[in-house]
DNA sequence: CTGAAAGCGCTTACAG
DNA sequence: CTGAAAGCGCTTACAG
């Protein structure tokens, strides 16, 4: 019998060492041979995973770390879960990175700089293998912090031309310029813009719409509105009523965000106010429910599951050391014309 | 100059070593002191914290986690995040477990409890610190995974008498028959049961409905409308159409989530059918945009983010080795009547 | 209450 | 292509 003092903490757990014994290789044959690493005999390959599977040998992510000072998790800094936008990205990132062996850390920023700032700070003492932020546009701190840690990072939902910047994302401005000119094609003349939250991909929204109105000569800063106040259903609903109490020769109202013009229906049909009839209404996202509602609603479709994957993706390239072929991935958009406009 | 030989792979971490050297006690003085383990005098704690601030000292997570054999992440576990109660949940969580120094890990069951063993496995063996897994019920296999690993494990959304389970909820089943109880206040007799997913909580409410028709003489298993695909708007729209094209006699339709209900709102509004006046309409769990709703919806407020604050409270006890007051906790619920009922 | 020693399970850096 | 040695930065277990 062995003493217990001879195997102080034994963990029973399956370790490197238990199957290069068994494979009858050292230790770090096993190392490289798992993890894929080239300049190892195929045939010892071949023993080792044949070993590792038959012990049930699964790696210490915590040795691992200790050891490379690198993680196997990455982490995603959203805005706020509250949109489904950001659920969506969020699925489709973990779906991708999780049979790669990466593990997805979450953050919330709550659309707040000294939030994001603060998580990076946490997250990157935790040396994360890689980093998925939400937008281009961030404080100097922040982008410092990304910089100096040397994390790989790919920028999500937006597209970038600045060298040396991952993105994954499509043109809020021209999504948005799209929309414009389609509510133009119907006649529309007094089209407001209306927005919430205030984010940088929202005013990049605004941005297009006004490059839309100013090309026709329709532009008027009387048109816009804008509310720092976080997107709901019951916002839109308030604006819509807002909007067309203060100007009554409004005839569309483009909302940045689905919810709110999912609210601003809700607050037509309330109002008795006929939809397209007396004024059109369109959205963007294409949340769920807006195919639901009365009429149904015209909006934007953006991609981002899609954007999601590329973006895992992309980072599994940079995290690998391996050439990125596109470090500016542009998913594109569609303006889905329903019953609203 | 030291050779590089000597340090060959220097971090530029500030690490225990060099709090212990600045305060002048040892290392293992200085992990005492900063994990506030009792039995470590007041004036070392004080010197070495402060030697800790002054040098800008952090634990290394993955030293920690090798050492101890416990990492500082949590790892919660959720059916879907499209759900947006499983959103608040999540926040409120994180909240409170970030403070605490822990890592919030979550892992998506798509209601699944094939996927829900997997992760299990998967993130028992980074040894997590703690689990938080929703409902009290799961696969053999899972509920053996758990109960092995030894890691302490609270359970959301419902409230178990089970001894060892640890639990943080309400119960669904009295939450679904009250609301039927106030529809037979309101006079209703024809009461459907319209329900998606068809997950535990969902079944605890068809139950609790049940329950209450059976007391009062009106069950009648026609009226029970089972739908195992995801609950969605346009799901709920579907299903009232439906239900009330089979049974015209309905004259109220309780829906076991509010996306179905808000789905059947707007098909009334379709049909030209009016609630209350020929069905009323209630659905579970009041999210965002029910009260919007024409005419806005009566449901049960349930308390998702106290649910999560609980949860993680009770779960920090757990971690810290402390007993905890009743390992079942039942926050209750709210019948919010409106319009529509 | 404090410390010296050993070890957690890997990978890096250097040889051969 | 393969390996022996050292080290990553902590905590456990044992003394005193």
């Amino acid at each position: 019998m062995t003493p217990a003092s001879l195997r102080p903490r034994a963990t029973g757990r399956v370790t490197l060492a238990d199957v290069a014994h068994a494979a009858g290789v050292s230790p770090i044959t096993v190392s490289r041979a798992l993890r894929g690493e080239r300049a190892v005999d195929p045939a010892l390959v071949e023993r080792v995973q044949a070993a590792a599977r038959l012990l049930g040998y699964v790696p210490d992510p915590a040795a691992r770390a200790l050891a490379s000072q690198r993680s196997s998790h990455v982490t995603v800094l959203v805005p706020m879960l509250s949109n489904a936008l950001f659920v969506d990205v969020l699925e489709a990132v973990q779906r991708s990175l999780r049979p790669a062996g990466y593990q997805t850390l979450m953050g919330v920023t709550h659309y707040n700089a000294e939030e994001e700032e603060q998580l990076l700070r946490e997250q990157l003492l935790q040396r994360p293998a890689g980093l998925l932020v939400t937008g281009i546009e961030r404080s100097d701190t922040a982008r410092a912090l990304i910089a100096q840690s040397g994390v790989p990072c790919v920028h999500l939902m937006e597209v970038s031309g600045a060298p040396g910047v991952y993105s994954v994302g499509f043109s809020q401005a021209d999504a948005s310029a799209d929309m414009t000119r389609h509510l133009l094609g119907r006649g529309r003349r007094r089209i407001a813009f209306a927005a919430a939250q205030l984010d940088a991909r929202t005013l990049q929204r605004r941005d297009g719409w006004r490059r839309e109105l100013g090309a026709a000569g329709l532009y008027d800063a009387t048109l816009e509105w804008l509310d720092p106040a976080p997107s709901s259903i019951a916002l839109g609903a308030r604006m819509f009523e807002q909007i067309l109490r203060a100007q009554p020769d409004v005839d569309a109202v483009f909302f940045c965000n689905d919810d709110l013009a999912q609210g601003a229906l809700l607050a037509a049909l309330r109002l008795g106010m006929a939809v397209p009839g007396r004024v059109a209404v369109a959205g963007f996202n294409d949340l769920t429910g807006s195919d639901q509602m009365l009429p149904p609603l015209t909006t934007v479709r953006t991609p981002r599951a899609e954007i999601g994957t590329a973006a895992a993706r992309m980072l599994l390239s940079l995290m690998n050391g391996e050439a990125v072929a596109s470090p500016c991935v542009d998913l594109g958009y569609e303006v889905v014309v329903r019953a609203s406009t």
